[in-house]
DNA sequence: GTATGTTTCAAACAGTTGTTTAGATTTTGG
DNA sequence: CCAAAATCTAAACAACTGTTTGAAACATAC
């Protein structure tokens, strides 16, 4: 009968829209664990201490987020003649969108977590996420490179960083940046209309 | 004689680094006065609490900053013709690099505060922004829609917040990558240098 | 049924947090 | 030089943190 979720898929639920929303140290095990409407001790139980807690969320997000990427950037991987910047850019837009269709908010959750870690202390996060998902972040830069492929390596990773830049934060704030767009300007916009708009400027910055 | 810097700019100082590279909550008190080599008790005898803290840090930053920026801001006011896009932005760089010679990673420290308070819960810090900077920003924008008088405002809107995503994040992020970029290339690079190739990017992304 | 393994629970643990207090010390102004 | 104000200091405060414990409740298999 029990139609009510796993008590580890509760705890994690609840912990990524806190994480996001206020922050790893600001968010206690017990704000989670009320939210959420288990008992204290279980994600010790569950998942053994706090930060491998962090680390389950993210995983979480990124183990779909990268099955997502690798259906979209197959194709062009397969076809001889060289892609378009947008073209590769556009890979992101599903993966991206996928996210908040199977939990509320869910895009801007898992922008906002990558923004809080990224900008964590001695780089720890970007240890992690090179270690674990390299090979996938690879495979894009590699389409992106024959995408532009006069452009110097050394070019290419700054204007990667700098389009990282502008995804993450504009993403992490998109809740609010929506609401603000159409409470000023009577126009309703969507998630997916705001990567619609995000992805051009990106092109154009990485073309500059 | 005592050439010792003030309790209250120890303080400053000491919490400044501390919040930008652990985060607020991050952070004791007692860390902070260790740092600082001050009593404990001295910052809510100075500040009240840590939460003015946090705003003392900002507002010693923002004084600062809005006082270059005006007078970049001043000369192109003043000229009849508008001005282009880059000349607009380019009115930032010299405020920004100013925060890094007064003071030691100052322009990360602040760019990492800002994203920090960016992201915050409720968007508290966007409110506290706007009530006591709304102006200078106003200033900045105005310049902007001179150099680009046929775009629509909700674009506008968009695009501003896409350009502070990839300042924001990229500054933040600039000791950091400045490293990895002198490791893999061999060049070795200045913020300086980091923000002239920033501007090109904007500015294409902006009249994307 | 009982026995076995898994999960939940309330309670307590030791450590850290921001803040307050009251007394000592230093600085200021007449 | 002395009183008054400002500053510094060590100690204690209550509240909150993540984690551990041992018993209770539940599920599964024989």
């Amino acid at each position: 009968m029990s139609n009510r979720q796993s008590t580890k898929d509760r705890i994690l639920d609840a912990a990524e829209s806190l994480f996001a929303d206020r922050g790893f140290a600001e968010t206690s095990l017990r704000t989670i664990t009320n939210r959420a409407d288990v008992n204290l001790a279980s994600v010790n139980y569950h998942f053994g201490s706090k930060k491998s807690l962090i680390q389950a969320v993210f995983d979480r997000f990124l183990k779909k987020f990268v099955q997502a990427l690798d259906k979209e950037l197959a194709p062009i991987e397969a076809q001889s003649e060289s892609p378009t910047v947008e073209q590769v850019l556009h890979t992101l837009v599903t993966p991206l969108l996928q996210m908040s269709q199977v939990r509320n908010k869910g895009t801007s959750n898992f922008m906002k977590l990558l923004g809080r870690a990224y900008a964590e202390s001695q780089g720890h996060m970007r240890r992690f996420m090179q270690e674990h998902y390299a090979p996938y972040l690879l495979r894009f830069t590699r389409q992106l490179h024959r995408a532009a492929p006069n452009l110097a390596s050394n070019e290419m990773f700054w204007r990667l960083h700098f389009m990282l830049g502008t995804v993450i934060f504009t993403l992490a704030g998109s809740d609010a940046l929506l609401e603000i767009a159409e409470a000023d300007f009577k126009e309703s916009v969507t998630l997916e209309q705001t990567l619609e708009r995000l992805l051009p400027f990106l092109a154009a910055g990485f073309k500059s």
